[in-house]
DNA sequence: AATTTGGTTCGGGTTATTCGGAACTAAATA
DNA sequence: TATTTAGTTCCGAATAACCCGAACCAAATT
């Protein structure tokens, strides 16, 4: 009985640090990922429930939502490629998951986003040098900022790579 | 006159790209810095009008708002350590520049959001083994994310260190 | 055929964001 | 001392984001 306690009284804990990550992650994943709170909570939720996944009404349960609210927000997770759904036979409820293939979706996003970002600084390091070709007469421009704007994403972009390629091997 | 107005014209062209230029960091900032649409456009000018600042009146001249919006956010952008100004003796206006050391603060930045993550997504490692020692007859988690994600993070983190020494010595 | 299950869709209410006008202030100028 | 300049502060209005209930639907079950 005591040992039963014990363990009992574990699995509380357990499920309170879970509670508290869950939301942690949520507040994190809010700004990160620029999701509605539900939204990040029910992501959240799905990153620290692991591959068992959960289903549509214990997020409901879980999350003190209206179906509608998560409805819509698991539609919107699935179609922004963060998560998708399994069956069981002989179940017709869906278990919802992170898409396995998270991380690599994560860095390809993560690239795409800072070779945009690269793309528009360049674009402002052109104006700069044309703007300090044609009025020579003015003080010219600084790009400081602009080239270690786009060291930084050259080296960062570097080391995405280089980790894309150890997860594809691993 | 022709050279003349081959010279306007080609400034004229500046200009034009300038406010295009303007609209797109504006974009990005909004989402990549959680800022106002107004506020990304303030920061967005200051970052294409370089070291030689940009006033009040003339932020809310060519971004057509109101003089209480530019205040607000031009304040806003000061607190959060994005912009100063410097003024010219003889002269009440203010000149607003980006903070020459925004590169630093933009690492800095990045640098605790990733150190946040880290630790974020360590307990959410510890929760998972914690877990899978508790209830060995369930089955275990997947911890590949998280292994994957705290590679990145260290990956990442290097190599932005990295980039801070070169700036530094630079 | 009626009911239950596992959701989706639609419309509206609430809250939060964003912006701007009007009135204000402090410093410089006339 | 009155006025202009260079902003700031304090609302309120417009808009957008977010969430929910109610009604709905399709498939499975009774």
């Amino acid at each position: 009985m005591s040992r039963l306690q014990f363990i009992k009284m574990n699995n509380t804990d357990l499920q309170a640090q879970k509670t508290r990550l869950i939301e942690k992650l949520g507040v994190q994943f809010e700004k990160e990922h620029q999701l509605a709170p539900v939204a990040a909570r029910i992501f959240a939720t799905l990153i620290v429930t692991g591959k068992k996944g959960i289903t549509f009404e214990q997020l409901v349960k879980d999350l003190n939502a209206g179906k509608s609210t998560v409805s819509t927000h698991l539609e919107h997770l699935q179609t922004t490629n963060r998560i998708e759904y399994y069956t069981k036979s002989g179940d017709r409820k869906r278990y919802f998951i992170v898409k396995p293939d998270l991380m690599e979706n994560h860095i390809d996003e993560l690239t795409a986003k800072w070779e945009a970002q690269k793309c528009i600084h360049k674009e402002v390091l052109e104006y700069k040098q044309k703007s300090n070709e044609l009025n020579k007469e003015d003080p010219p421009f600084d790009m400081e900022f602009q080239k270690s704007l786009l060291d930084f994403l050259d080296e960062a972009t570097a080391a995405l790579n280089k980790l894309k390629k150890n997860i594809n091997n691993h």
